[in-house]
DNA sequence: TTATTATTCAACAATTATATTGAATGATTT
DNA sequence: AAATCATTCAATATAATTGTTGAATAATAA
């Protein structure tokens, strides 16, 4: 490992980080992770994995120090091992935005017209809650929603969104968040709101970027992980 | 490319870019290209790759977006193609620092006591500037120190400082830097000074750092690229 | 034009990473 | 203690990456 020249040895090391970045199936297990704890199994159904192949990309990953992991009872519940791994996907994110042709267009693509959709910055949000005019959507799967989230968000799971619709007072602008800036989730429901004629906006970024930004957060009566 | 899911592409797409930095040959270039931009052949020999090797990384990371390049006469120079990428690079040694145990080991071992070494930081230096009560030391070679340095910094390559040392001030305090954070030649520059009794500190970072925190740069005549 | 120089490309062997399968382990429950 | 369940490990085939060599380009100089 620590070879002859210490300055090779290091940048090697550093690569072995970034090696464990370089799979798409293991930067979508980092942006659940980022939602907080989860079992090996969890990530694999998410993720479209089998169990093992999921159990594989997370040793990995802990191996280069990108996630811890603890056992609780019969499961091992995987987690970042510190906000910085979220500071490094997010200047990932960055680059990308900025340089790879290829996000671009699949950003432009897919994300449809971005400009409609421009989000509601996590400052703005932060002034409109407190003077209450703003319904806040977690539109995240149940159990993301109970490991955290905004103050005073209603939690409709975007495929539920269209059955509990009434559930949404009427007449108050909306804000959507999910998962993080990639995640399509809260892009849907604007855009389902919207046709609706809703006022939705969604939120930039999502749960983790409002929490690492040291914003208020809430969670669920007991601070346990996700189940299913 | 763009497949089925559009966030699976997108993963993908960030994943391609986080291959990019997974090798540490290919990690060594960019520290160089953030001092400025270099030939094919100089990264090659400086990063001890051969000249073919070195174009081929340099073919990846560009396809990744991590490079530019342009024609210069015969040559072909390299650059980082945005600030972005240097930030990336910070946010992996900052996971690497922070979590990665074979980094840690690496540091202790090679980077000496760290605590002796204790950094000046930036702002500090900046201050210390001012007063005009310092001397600014780039142990660098000719050719970076050329493409830019810090105000009023004398450059004496690591090499030649042993020969040189009478060109240094005496009395006044030395603060020496180099290429960046892990960047041994200000370290082995303020380990050699203080064994000759001089009074010598490190600077935080290195010339990248100084340059991309907005902080005044100084550059030799002509802005032309290194040839060596 | 021809020769020279810097870089890229192509082809190959060697290594490393990935996906898949099924068995082994560790903790819990019956 | 046996059964169950979640996870890890091991083995394998396939695919991707890397290092190396030598030939092909592209720009310049003679």
């Amino acid at each position: 490992m620590s070879s002859e020249n210490p300055k090779r040895a290091l940048f090697a090391a550093f690569a072995e980080i970034a090696k464990a970045l370089g799979h798409g199936a293991r930067l979508e297990i980092i942006e659940l992770l980022a939602q907080g704890e989860r079992t090996v199994e969890t990530l694999a159904a998410r993720c479209g994995l089998s169990v093992a192949g999921a159990s594989q990309h997370l040793r990995l990953m802990r191996r280069a120090g990108l996630l811890a992991s603890r056992r609780s009872g019969k499961h091992v519940l995987y987690r970042l091992s510190d906000p910085s791994v979220l500071e490094l996907t997010t200047a990932l994110h960055r680059v990308g935005e900025g340089n790879a042709a290829a996000v671009r267009d699949i950003v432009r693509g897919y994300f449809i017209d971005r400009d409609a959709l421009e989000p509601v910055s996590r400052k703005e949000l932060g002034r409109r809650l407190r003077d209450g005019a703003v319904t806040v959507l977690d539109v995240r799967p149940e159990d993301e929603y109970a490991a955290g989230h905004l103050p005073n968000a209603l939690n409709i799971p975007l495929r539920e969104l269209s059955r509990r619709l009434r559930e949404i007072p009427k007449g108050r602008e909306i804000v959507a968040y999910c998962r993080g800036p990639y995640c399509v989730l809260a892009f849907e429901a604007v855009t389902f709101l919207r046709k609706r004629g809703l006022s939705a906006r969604r939120l930039e970024g999502g749960y983790p970027e409002w929490k690492a930004s040291g914003l208020a957060v809430e969670s669920a009566e007991a601070p346990r992980a996700a189940t299913t």
